[in-house]
DNA sequence: GCGGTTTTGACAATCGTTTTCAACTAGCCT
DNA sequence: AGGCTAGTTGAAAACGATTGTCAAAACCGC
């Protein structure tokens, strides 16, 4: 499964994973794929994110550490960035409006060089 | 609908929203709640985001403006933000690696004041 | 009132995801 | 080997949010 994630370097929806194992012969069930899937994130090798449309995607990225990401809309491609402005920016906004125990989200989607 | 999203002041699911119209003594379906609550996203006069789980939770704000959200996750008590940095620090890595057309997510989730 | 359009909401259908459960494996003890 | 147990698998059923269907109800200009 990781290999698969691998193999495909890009956010997947655990459906267009399993289809393209099937495609490239293994035999596995739609089942095992979300079991899997929800194995890896719970343990933190893989990030999940969700589509506007509230599908999961699932990526393997190279750092456990916290990070965003600049995602392809159209082929799935995605670039992993950290930034310490945004960082900065949730702590401080938290801070000030007397939230705790915040944490963030920030994802940028559009559309990368190649599929431009 | 308008009303019951002005009165709850925070973000509802589409359920929640119903529960609550029901309670307060309207009679409306839920599928009308839905529609109309798509026709209000659709005109840009509700934000709608999803949760962790892929539910959608729909707010009335008080700007049409491009802003992004403290929410509790709690209550769904909700502060609207709006962040010059990280709308530059969007646009400069979206430029940097070269994708265009793209649109950000910046939300920050945690237990407000009241709450805590 | 009266035909025609629009809005409504109960219900069924859809779709992603999770659960169930019986079949299958893998390991292990003797 | 043979048998026992625990863990893993996947097909099919269940689930929950959302959307589609369609006939009944409300509205409108006449």
């Amino acid at each position: 499964m990781r290999d698969a994630l691998d193999r495909a370097g890009a956010f997947r929806t655990a459906q267009a994973l399993h289809d393209e194992m099937k495609a490239a012969g293994e035999t596995v069930g739609l089942t095992t794929v979300y079991r899997t899937l929800q194995g890896l994130a719970d343990a933190g090798e893989i990030d999940v994110l969700r589509t506007d449309e509230g599908e999961a995607i699932y990526r393997r990225c190279a750092t456990g550490d916290h990070h965003h990401h600049l995602v392809c809309r159209s082929c799935g491609a995605s670039v992993e960035v950290a930034s310490d402005e945004v960082e900065r920016w949730a702590a401080a906004t938290a801070e000030l409006h007397g939230f705790t125990d915040v944490v963030h989200t920030a994802e940028l989607y559009g559309v990368c060089g190649s599929c431009a």
